[in-house]
DNA sequence: GTGAAAGCGCTAACAG
DNA sequence: CTGTTAGCGCTTTCAC
């Protein structure tokens, strides 16, 4: 910035000024200080401007991991949400800080903002940390996660309309005439929680029990998922339809019943939960319950800044629908 | 800082040294200041450390996009690399700065380093700007890139043997007794240049020529490849095998000749590139080429950390070869 | 319309 | 083993 004012023959104050478009500059320096600065490639350094202006535009973005696995996400909804994300803060002008911590140290997401890298976090995923998350937004760490909404709850949420997605996927298996269903998910989980919520009120509404052998904790992780799922098929339950609680989790179902000779539709229906870019391209496209990603970005970020602006944590939720496709 | 020092009866200076695990400080002291500092929440700004520093202990992970269509990535091979890329930047101390960038501007991706907010780029894929991400290098902007090794190259290269890569992927399926492979993949990528390369060589290994239809130029985004990959097989091309440039394509394949009653790998045969976390639990189970995504990541930041460190440039190329499983 | 000067939170000589 | 002090690159009062 020096060297820029030396050449422009001005004052330090006068390029920051300029730079940052100051209306007291006049329209002539203002363009030549730009220019000088281009020709030397310079651009005003962020880390000493936020120093200096005591904030900071950029948002921690979390991806959890489950530590006895230490491998890369693999769901694809992840990197659809972590796209969505980054382009909504880019619109506004936020940059985009991504750390992998340890599922078991949620507490980790407040040192980004305790450190000042970031002013707030956004969490795809509630895990099973409803607790902690509860005790960083107390400490008034901005939080917002995606997830389910949960009745104690500090910290905002933004999600979709689990319960009804859920219901949307078992009444259609249902009216299909699906005899047994099976529901594939971890219920640990609070949207998961939720989704069986739907699935449940799907079989109440026309009168059919739910049996406690059609319900299979399944991971989200790809590997254990996997391991879980054929385990379960291999014993041949009686099932004609699986709900499972994600996309990757109804292909690997998909993948797994094939394995034993059963198709899909024709032998077992099945719907996935997400309607990830690559559902449609699946063989066969899959039947899911549509979360919509891009809004998703949008929402889960203005929310946030609402927050880091001084407002309240305000849930907000979207709407969800089912997406026919030919699994089920 | 200042409270910390206060309480703990010492200077800033004291409490630096003792945070950063400076050796001149007594364990007793060490203890008592990291005592007081939890107890109030206290982390170190990075910000400001980073700036009386001089260094920047993070890095930009670019991901591009066609301006056209401004979608999510969607391919499963950049969230399994941007993961293998955090942990590994986890494990050296660093931060990783995500950002999305117009395919069309990959200037901008020095703008991170010009800014101070990284001390260098990754980026996956070279896609068609080998010519600028030639100038950004000479301009002296660390950057290492995921992709195929071209000749004049100021920048560090990371990627697989993908000659070698399309040549195991044709061999395979001549061997299986193909005789009309199709590719699909955008030539004008490097990567997937390369593995044309192999493509061919393997057919001029048997004495096969190598017809110009077989080759079907198909962009990597999901939703353009889509069309495109249906558009070539609504003809009912005689092809009886298809190599496809990612395992992507290679799905959305599948799918499409599913839809046209062509069974894989009966019918044809295909076999994808890149071994996606997701690729085996895939219908059917795809065989593809592995691309050693968790070392990728540790490769690509330890050249970039290299050249930051002051090093040259220096290309890595990771083994390849090819992961049996049932679409060939 | 522009400059001088102070200070954001931190670390690292230098001095003791 | 610890404290004093200067200064990283920037913005912003206050003064002219």
């Amino acid at each position: 910035m020096e060297d820029v004012a030396r050449i422009a023959g001005v004052s330090r104050a006068t390029v920051s000024r300029a730079l940052s478009g100051h209306p007291a500059i006049s329209e002539e320096t203002r363009q030549r200080i730009h220019d000088i600065a281009r020709s030397l490639n310079y651009t005003v350094n962020i880390g000493a401007k936020n120093l200096r202006q005591g904030r900071n535009q950029t948002i921690g973005f979390v991806i959890p991991y489950e530590s006895t696995v230490r491998q890369a996400v693999s769901d694809p909804f992840f990197l659809s949400m972590l796209g969505s994300v980054a382009d909504a803060l880019t619109d506004r002008g936020f940059e985009m800080l991504v750390s992998r911590v340890d599922a078991t140290q949620i507490d980790e997401v407040a040192s980004a903002v305790d450190s000042g890298r970031a002013s707030g976090v956004i969490l795809i995923g509630q895990w099973h940390q409803h607790e902690q998350l509860n005790r960083l937004a107390d400490r008034g760490v901005p939080l917002v996660v995606w997830g389910g909404q949960l009745r104690k709850q500090a910290y905002a949420t933004v999600g979709s309309e689990n319960q009804l997605g859920g219901y949307l996927a078992a009444r259609h298996l249902l009216e299909r005439g699906a005899r047994h269903v099976a529901f594939l998910g971890d219920l640990n989980l609070p949207e998961v929680g939720l989704r069986y919520q739907g699935y449940l009120q799907a079989h109440a509404e026309v009168g059919r029990k739910v049996l406690k052998r059609l319900q299979v904790n399944v991971p989200f992780a790809a590997g254990l998922a996997k391991t879980a799922i054929e385990h379960y098929f291999a014993a041949r339950p009686r099932v004609d339809a699986v709900c499972a609680a994600s996309d990757l989790l109804a292909m690997i179902a998909i993948q797994s019943l094939g394995a034993l000779g059963l198709r899909v539709p024709e032998d077992v229906a099945v719907v996935g939960y997400d309607d990830v870019p690559f559902a449609a391209s699946f063989n066969p496209p899959l039947t899911t319950v549509s979360q919509q990603i891009v809004r998703a970005g949008v929402e889960l970020v203005s929310a946030l800044l609402e927050i880091i602006g001084g407002g309240k944590p305000q849930n907000r939720t979207l709407p969800t629908s089912l997406i026919l496709r030919q699994s089920a």
